[in-house]
Formats: C-alpha cells, sequence, structure tokens
DNA sequence: GCCAACGTTGGC
DNA sequence: GCCAACGTTGGC
C-alpha cells in the first residue's frame, strides 16, 4: 500500500507543466525540517499531490509518484548552489531529498478555497498549517481530492 | 506587494 | 533553555 503526500512548489518556479516535460525530478532545496523528515519517510511508489503555491488561487494542480527514496541533496554541497548549507557535511548531511515522477495534471484544479469549503478535508495539513511545503495526507483526503478533481488514476 | 504566521538563530 | 530578532513562506 502507498501512503500520500503533497508537495509544494511556486508555479512560477516549478511547475506541474515542468513536471511533465521533464518526466521526473529531484525535489531539491527543502531546508525545513519537518518537511525533509516527510521525504525520508517516503517510499517508492506513494503518490503525492502536487500543489501550486502563490498562485490565484493556490491549488492542488495534478499527481505525481515516488521513485527514488531519500538521499542526501547535492545542493548542501555546492557552494555555488542558492541551496548550499555550510553547516553541512558529506558525513553527515543535514538536507535530503527524493526524485518524483509525473502521473498527471487535473483539468479542473482543486484550489483552496474548494479544500477550506470540503468538511471531508478539514483535518489536512494543507489547511491547518499553510507552510508546510512537504506534507502527509489520509488515503480519504487524496481519495476525494482526486474525485473532486475528476481525476483517475490508471490501475496498476 | 503586504504582512501574519511560522521556523531558525544566537546572545545571554 | 529562553526568547528577541531575523528571514521566509504563502494567502490575500
Amino acid at each position: 500500500m502507498p501512503n500520500y503526500w503533497l508537495m509544494k512548489s511556486e508555479a512560477d518556479v516549478y511547475s506541474i507543466q515542468d513536471l511533465e516535460r521533464d518526466g521526473r525530478t529531484m525535489w531539491d532545496g527543502v531546508r525545513n525540517y519537518q518537511a525533509r523528515n516527510n521525504m525520508r519517510a517516503m517510499k517508492v511508489g506513494d503518490l503525492v499531490l502536487y500543489y501550486h503555491s502563490r498562485q490565484t488561487p493556490s491549488a492542488v494542480v495534478g499527481v505525481a509518484r515516488v521513485v527514488r527514496e531519500s538521499y542526501p541533496d547535492p545542493t548542501q554541497f555546492d557552494a555555488t548552489n542558492k541551496y548550499f548549507d555550510a553547516k553541512s557535511s558529506e558525513d553527515d548531511p543535514r538536507w535530503w531529498l527524493v526524485d518524483i515522477e509525473y502521473v498527471g495534471t487535473f483539468e479542473t484544479q482543486v484550489g483552496l478555497p474548494d479544500v477550506k469549503g470540503e468538511k471531508a478535508l478539514a483535518d489536512m495539513v494543507l489547511v491547518n498549517n499553510s507552510r508546510l511545503s512537504v506534507q502527509p495526507v489520509q488515503k480519504a483526503e487524496f481519495d476525494r481530492v482526486l474525485a473532486m478533481a475528476g481525476f483517475r488514476l490508471q490501475e496498476s
């Protein structure tokens, strides 16, 4: 059984369209311990709601899947990278990431107001801790968001 | 673009 | 270990 997550990206930084074009990507640059811990808990095959923040309205826009379990974020060791962290070391990395692949884009985005208006989604982390960029999602919540989007996953 | 809410840092 | 100061996120 997969677990379910939600990952945020600013639409003008790395959108679901960018992920569709690339096929898969390294989720680098996360510098929050709670978000990192969530990525370290991910397994290959886990499913991800892809969320665009800082657009109007912010919305869940599609689905991705974890394709590689957590490993050290290489950008933390690169002094020329904006995510460089001088306090991290290769022996004891601070920051970890996963690789995700594109699954699909919703024809109907599920906006934050829609999520907030849905009783069954009242306990989503998205509603209660808006700052966390990688968060766990219950299966029932995941299924409900997909239903609201009118999106069907390919059976595997 | 503003600013509230939150997380992190560092002085004590 | 507390907490003020600071930086960042993200909704609006």
